[in-house]
DNA sequence: CCGATGGAACTGACCGGTCAGTATCGCACG
DNA sequence: CGTGCGATACTGACCGGTCAGTTCCATCGG
């Protein structure tokens, strides 16, 4: 076994618990079991608590980073690409819950550590941003998409929908077309066919 | 001094407190404090401190349904309604900045409490998303919003994009024109005016 | 042999929750 | 009017449990 897996089976145990309850319910005890590690072993690795609270988080944030950086497919349509990233992110927060709540809430907490860790999350938070905006930075290009909005404002709307679309279906399952329509909805918008030229 | 005045000042303390900082940093102590109270005299009034972050988050999300019902003006076009909707949920979210967040947060966390605590949080929440469905559901019946998505979508996804865009705002002041952008993002979507027909 | 680990045992700070005591109020009665 | 009394609101020192973080030693693998 070698050096990195402890660490990998921490953080993966600690991201199974901090995002299952409350930071202030999990006991360090509990991770250690969990990640089948002596307690003494977390410290090894991370400062305290707090450390690996935030490592994991961000840790989380480039492994999404990552998937939507390595899933824009390449040469095809705009709205290919905006599918495939819906897919992904929606495929990734499914299964790790949580991370996309805390990227998206890099504002207020985290007031402890200093500015230093809040940089580094509105760090990690721009980086995912930027990555979905890419996909609107190419449709502007190519025409396609509407330039009076800035691609990151446009990818900031886009992860709000899918987040609500993916928490909704989380809480009504069974529920169905779930991408396809957010993917509709930042296309076309909220305004039926017909009434597009009597608005505005 | 009447009855439900140390009530509210504990309240109003609790949630400044609980929306500057993690839960588990926040002491009774200080809440005592900060509310000019005996920290005996908040267990007067709340359970313990679970119940106290939750009457708290549940009235804020109260006083947004209330704010909304109140807001959504009577005979006027669809979009002034969106635009009256979109702005005061936008000043609500400036003013109280976690409130929404609490609310759309209903979902995990909260394990203790008995499935009772969870059901009164996801009834606030589908208050707050089918007072700005009514919106979309009136434009619907105008004929003016397509009928594919169900309001209550519609309503998420906006709430979402609101959302998103109200934090950009928070953590890059300055910068502007942030509602009008998201109402027309809901209304026309994404896409270029002349990409219109080129498009699915 | 040596460094890394498991994990039990320990410690001490911290904080939620309690409760005995105090202040305040409403009211009845002389 | 005042003053005595019961009830209710409030206070904050205090208690006891919890848990982050440390220490220690047996164990293991190389």
């Amino acid at each position: 076994m070698t050096r990195g897996d402890k660490r990998d089976q921490i953080m993966q145990a600690a991201e199974t618990l901090f995002t299952s309850r409350r930071f202030h319910e999990i006991t360090l005890d509990e991770v250690a079991q969990a990640a089948h590690v002596g307690k003494g072993t977390i410290y090894r690795y991370f400062k305290d608590k707090d450390d690996l609270f935030f490592q994991t988080a961000t840790k989380g944030s480039d492994d999404l980073y990552a998937v939507i950086r390595a899933s824009v497919p390449e040469g095809v349509s705009f709205e290919d690409k905006l599918l495939a990233v819906c897919e992904q992110v929606s495929a990734f927060y499914r299964k790790r819950r949580e991370i996309l709540r805390m990227i998206q809430d890099q504002e207020g907490r985290m007031p402890r550590c200093g500015g230093e860790m809040r940089r580094r999350w509105s760090e990690r938070r721009e980086n995912v941003l930027s990555a979905v905006a890419s996909v609107f930075r190419d449709g502007v290009e190519a025409g396609q998409v509407r330039s009076d909005i800035a691609p990151e404002v446009l990818a900031g709307f886009l992860l709000g929908a899918l987040r609500a679309r993916v928490r909704e279906l989380a809480s009504h399952p069974g529920g169905m077309p779930p991408i396809s329509q957010v993917v509709d909805f930042v296309i076309h918008g909220a305004v039926s066919r017909g009434a597009k030229e009597s608005i505005s």
